[in-house]
DNA sequence: GATGAATGAGGTTTCATTCAT
DNA sequence: CATGAATGAAACCTCATTCAT
């Protein structure tokens, strides 16, 4: 977990061909399920390396360190998301539904793509703290995210009760995606149901006033 | 060489002595401090000892592990949180502020309250994970949290909007919460008066629907 | 920070190369000499590894603790010693001497196979007390030794005294093995020659009577 | 467990006062126990001083360190045992009983005077190996009981078959110690009463020859 | 290339002993 | 004197990483 990244040549293998490319997969596939089970810190290389069905020697070959593969977990993690809202969005733009509709879709949406990563979640902002690279793929995570809230708002925009856009993003965002994670986290206590019904209403009325 | 573990005889120091008394803060004190700083996992006993200023002995004679020290730590931490916000509650329900007021305080509170445990409070979602002790810890804490909510919302029963209280003190605390932490954490970005502003505005009109 | 153990993944090493093999077996016989030099409590783990030269890594990858290698000892330890006895047995019976050249001889033998270990067999009597799984391989041990012991005496059976040969067995293996370590563990005192002499003749004369 | 013994000026309390003795005869009595139950290693001071109920503070004014205590405790448990043989002994000269009974009575004694120091008794050869002083008191030990024996046995020296009484004496003193430390430790298999049955059938046969 | 054995720094934990109160 | 808190050396053990085969 190197803060000072130095420009040291690069020993690790660019897959160019088939097989190398899905053994690099397999232990990235191998080392997301392992550190959603039982995070980043209890999780160790041998592990990864077994669970992914090659040696410890592969697997440095293949990543440099541990935070390696975790930073590519990561960037695998976040498209997937991205892709699977980008998805939705599109979808609700095209059909023009009414406001209600639409944000209940896209917390829907979100909780889909959410439920895989549940606890993975949970480690980023733990290692965001300690590791600089980390924290910019956070950082621009957050921002592509709130920036595609902000796009998304600007749609109806001339429906909305605020003036300060960016504020509202930000709270809109943040408040989606914390009771998103209760609902997908915590199995117990009220409904998800009964939350997203909430959650939709006060938007609604945040941003449409009706 | 037991493999039947028997009754442990002298397990952690009960402080009888004042002296003892001290220490054992002391040893929480530096720990809270550490693990605020550098996370959990990058926090050893040794450096907890050495920034309590007693050896790595003291340390293990009034904690039995590293995780021990943490569950005294979030007690301590929740407890201050508790007492920070029931005192400002205390406070404006005496003054009978009008409810954009009485929310705007109540933000301005947590987020005084959150700001000494920034990075603190990102641990815990990790640890959750793990450990069924801590689990449950955060799991009385966010629920007397909620209650609290529920109650301070109760207050205004007849005004609020909503019926379903339950659901909505969850989508109100998270919002809260999670606005307020990022409020607190990245001082880049969009202002806290901002931010804080939108957060106001949203439950006011979540809540009281004008 | 778990409570609950899941399963240990990647436990001790099962040796698949030949190096690996070798490394395991210097570890051990490293291990049996520190032991019979010093002890149990007075070798510790690193020293194991040194003596093998080998890291204090690998000697956990081979050993989950220092008990582990000891069990291993203790095995080894005592094929050495059954195979010595049992090489001695088949020789005597060939030869079919007389009953006091049959003892000596015996004797002598276990006084051969005892030397090695004179200390290591102080050692387990100790250990015993407090593992069960030590307890096991010992009693197990002692009842081979014991079985053993039984079926060379009923190799003469028809002209023994006594008719209780359970019982018989187990003084003559217990006299035997004590004189036998007093002669290996104390060169001082009476000598060799004499305690064998006598312990012959009081065998020979409690057996056969004559 | 120093090996060089220095001379250094004695800081240890030499009781003169009856509390003082009470006090030091608790920690011993508490130390026996204790060692005899768990052995000397797994033994702590502070566990000690529990049992005896004093502080660990008041443990060192009473002895320099642990060796110390098990040194007396050494010594107590080796008079106690002389003096029960030498009860037995004194009843049964008197008695002028047929040889069978008295060695008999000799071996039923040695089991009472046994058994409340069995596992003690293991510990001792292995603390013998690594501390001088220890190794002396056992030795000396040793001797007086083999001396004993062998005067024991100079009663009846007329009567004797073997001629070398010395060497006669380390045989008869190990079998009867071997056999009787089995009868106490292990309470099952073979019966104590055959096991004792046996032991003087060939005592008497070897010793008397009849 | 792949393998898995080896490394060793760094963390955790214990306990005989000392010493301030 | 008694107390028990404090000490720290020394043991234990782990795991990211390297390297011989």
């Amino acid at each position: 977990m190197n803060e000072t990244e130095e420009q040291l040549p690069d020993k690790t293998r660019k897959p160019r061909q088939d097989r190398s490319i899905k053994t690099k997969d397999s232990i990235v596939q191998a080392a997301a399920r392992l550190f959603s089970e039982k995070g980043y810190h209890r999780t160790n290389t041998k592990q990864i390396a077994a669970a992914a069905g090659v040696s410890t020697g592969s697997f440095y070959s293949y990543f440099t360190d541990k935070r390696d593969v975790f930073l590519d977990v990561l960037k695998i993690h976040s498209q997937a998301m991205q892709a699977h809202v980008d998805a939705t969005v599109a979808q609700l733009s095209a059909k023009q539904s009414d406001k209600r509709v639409v944000i209940s879709h896209m917390i829907e949406s979100l909780i889909q793509s959410h439920t895989p990563y549940i606890s993975f979640h949970r480690e980023l902002s733990l290692l965001q703290l300690s590791d600089e690279v980390i924290k910019e793929v956070m950082e621009s995570q957050y921002n592509i995210s709130r920036r595609k809230t902000l796009e998304f708002m600007k749609l109806s925009e001339h429906e909305l009760r605020t003036s300060d856009l960016e504020a509202a993003s930000v709270v809109v965002f943040e408040s989606v995606s914390s009771v998103v994670d209760r609902i997908v986290f915590s199995g117990e206590g009220v409904s998800a149901g009964r939350l997203k019904a909430e959650l939709v209403d006060m938007l609604v009325h945040y941003l449409f006033g009706e």
